[in-house]
DNA sequence: AAGTGATACGGTATCAATACCGTATCAATA
DNA sequence: TATTGATACGGTATTGATACCGTATCACTT
């Protein structure tokens, strides 16, 4: 049997999700996961300025301002977001921040980043199937979402359809499933 | 500065997600954010087995079954589902696991459970719920389900009924939703 | 100029889900 | 002991969702 300390280490590389530690956003440690979502070699992304994985700046700046506060009170940021990833291919993740000096938040920060979809190679929704989804991810029907949009239930029944057999499903609820765990 | 494999460590149990690591379903390692969510010590949950987190011995068999085709492929299989805490609370998690052993896929498993919300609102939810509610987030109708559970599809919706009554909503769709934003 | 895909809407048929009615067993507990 | 909650199942009625049929307009691209 392996040692303990091998496990840690087994664990932490082997998790089904990219964890990279930061400090000032200076990439300190990686693990296995988050090298391949990035498409860098881990010693690669050692050293790295967190600043080089987004596409611009403003990207980049975006985070700072938006998850600091959740992340001074000590609590847990998350949102859904793009790694670029090298190649100008991007992933939709589910990202988690936590600092670990809530009095200088980015000191030294925990990010993980859970895959969702490759954009790249997934399926286009157009803006009115992106807008449907919407209401129908809060379990409304069609009715309701008609009267909102000022259309027939028979058109969002229609777009219903379009959805489910873009994204080859039954129904809406293994829709909304497969959305969530990145099937697609 | 703090040396590197200390910083290993440090990231993978700040990580803001639940780590463990089973070996034929008994737990090796966790980090000290699923022993939050277990509301367990991390030494109380070294060596214990997996069984031990569930509320009955059917709910830990269900896991085994279902997910173990996507282990075998190499892949990370991935779920929602609710983690029993001591005390009688629950929390919804989004869970991945992946094996380091395709060949026996139990052998030697890494798993994360990402908090999605407690459900802690004074609704406590049966065995017979939250097994079903699993099947529900899956997009599975009431007949599936029965099959698989060796029920009546009859039953099946009896359950239904009883979780929209008690988390006072008006369709599965609606539930879930409330579920992914922690509403409850 | 023809074709394609998205939008919008109507009808209809079928299946799934929800909401009631009822009965019955079983375990826990007041 | 009586009651309550969970489980399991049957019937039925209504609404919602899905899957087809059709037409039509509009923007965009061959």
């Amino acid at each position: 049997m392996v040692e303990f300390a091998d496990l840690n280490s087994v664990a932490f590389d082997m998790a089904p999700i990219g964890i990279v530690l930061t400090e000032q956003r200076v990439i300190r440690v990686v693990n296995d996961v988050f090298a391949g979502l990035t498409g860098r070699r881990k010693d690669a992304l050692q050293g790295l300025s967190f600043r080089e994985l987004y596409d611009s700046p403003r990207e980049f700046d975006d985070f700072r301002d938006i998850g600091m506060a959740a992340l001074q009170r000590g609590e847990t940021y998350s949102d859904e977001r793009l790694l670029a990833k090298q190649g100008g291919v991007a992933t939709w993740c589910r990202f988690r921040a936590r600092t670990l000096t809530p009095a200088d938040p980015l000191a030294r920060v925990v990010m993980t980043y859970a895959a969702i979809s490759d954009v790249s190679s997934g399926v286009r929704l157009t803006p009115r199937e992106r807008e449907v989804v919407v209401f129908l991810s809060q379990g409304k029907t069609s009715k309701e979402i008609a009267l909102v949009l000022g259309l027939s239930p028979r058109t969002i029944e229609d777009v219903r359809a379009r959805l489910l057999k873009k994204l080859q499903v039954r129904n809406v609820t293994e829709l909304l499933s497969r959305l969530a765990s990145g099937d697609f």
